[in-house]
DNA sequence: GTCTATACAACGATAGAC
DNA sequence: GTCTATCGTTGTATAGAC
């Protein structure tokens, strides 16, 4: 018995792929289980099998997501180089504006505020990379407090660059504030 | 006949008032008819006959935010003070932050972004307010290229201090992203 | 563990009397 | 212009056979 994992990891994790895909693109309120279902291509009782209620779903694919934008994000700031390029090449790091935050949007989804296990993953998600960029920052030389200020403003340049691009259909929007943000850090840091 | 408008009015106003409202709270997707009408009042026929679509009814009553919206913000664009300071007014205005962007969050909405008319509205507000931040920061002696990068930076600061606000459930993230932003906007303009 | 069948509420929208 | 009644669909969830 070296293999341990039983073949229902299967159904499991076609179900959470699915959810996820479908959530990124749709958001957690619009999509239902049914289309989780035609999705994965396994029966209904399955589903609810594994996930009795919706909020079960959610918090499984909510958390796959989550994990995988923080890997993504940090391995940008953990990469070799200087500390001010580290946070320079967060912020640049290539984006699908118009698609929008696969964690940011969930803030605005009324199923993801309401439940409280899955807001709260959300939100860990939004203290630690804050903490990792902040410690970059600090890394470059600024004060604690001025770092954490402008990690803040940093993380919320891509939040917000996403819903310019998405509300004006245009992904240079999101450029453009990326730009402005970059050139005013490094302005800051060959003072 | 020199009051052209009829009692008409009442009820309809009612009914965008009620929108206006219950799509703040809880988005458009997540606001049905019924729950619009038992907040205004008004029977269900009267609905149906102001507004034949729930699209007609987003129109009207995510217009009618935007033009709110757009109204306070460009008036802390257009006081009585020297141009950097007129850019960080607009930065330090109070906010609801927990609550979210009345209009960035609409970016989030599929019922928003699947129609097109609604979502021009949309981004005609924030294409509107990034010009007015961008002739300000212009005037405070910014390259005109220049001026335009860092005013999609701050616009995309305050939305994304909405997200992170959100996300975190502290109001503060919003404070120190906004306090980030302008102590960079002061150390350029102080170069 | 997975399936089909079904329950029951709420959805957006319409009908037709007043 | 406004009302009550209702349509057909989809939502989340459950039942019970296999």
């Amino acid at each position: 018995m070296l293999a341990p994992v039983t073949q229902t990891t299967d159904a499991r994790g076609r179900l959470v792929a699915a959810a996820q895909e479908l959530f990124a693109a749709r958001g957690v309120s619009a999509t239902s289980p049914r289309q989780v279902l035609a999705a994965s291509g396994v029966g209904q009782g399955s589903l609810y099998h594994h996930f009795p209620t919706k909020h079960d779903l959610a918090l499984a694919a909510v958390g796959a997501t989550v994990d995988d934008a923080l890997a993504e994000s940090l391995q940008a700031l953990s990469a070799e180089a200087p500390a001010l390029e580290r946070a320079l090449a967060y912020l640049g790091r290539p984006r699908d504006a118009l698609a929008g935050c696969k964690v940011g949007r969930l803030t605005s989804d009324q199923a993801v505020m309401d439940d409280e296990a899955v807001r709260t993953v959300v939100g860990t998600y939004f203290a630690r990379l804050v903490d990792a960029l902040a410690r970059v920052l600090a890394e470059a030389g600024l004060p604690d407090a001025d770092a954490r200020d402008r990690a803040h403003a940093a993380v919320a340049v891509v939040q917000g660059g996403y819903v310019l691009a998405r509300a004006t259909g245009d992904p240079d929007a999101m450029r453009a504030a990326v730009r402005g943000m970059a050139a005013l850090l490094r302005a800051e840091a060959g003072r």
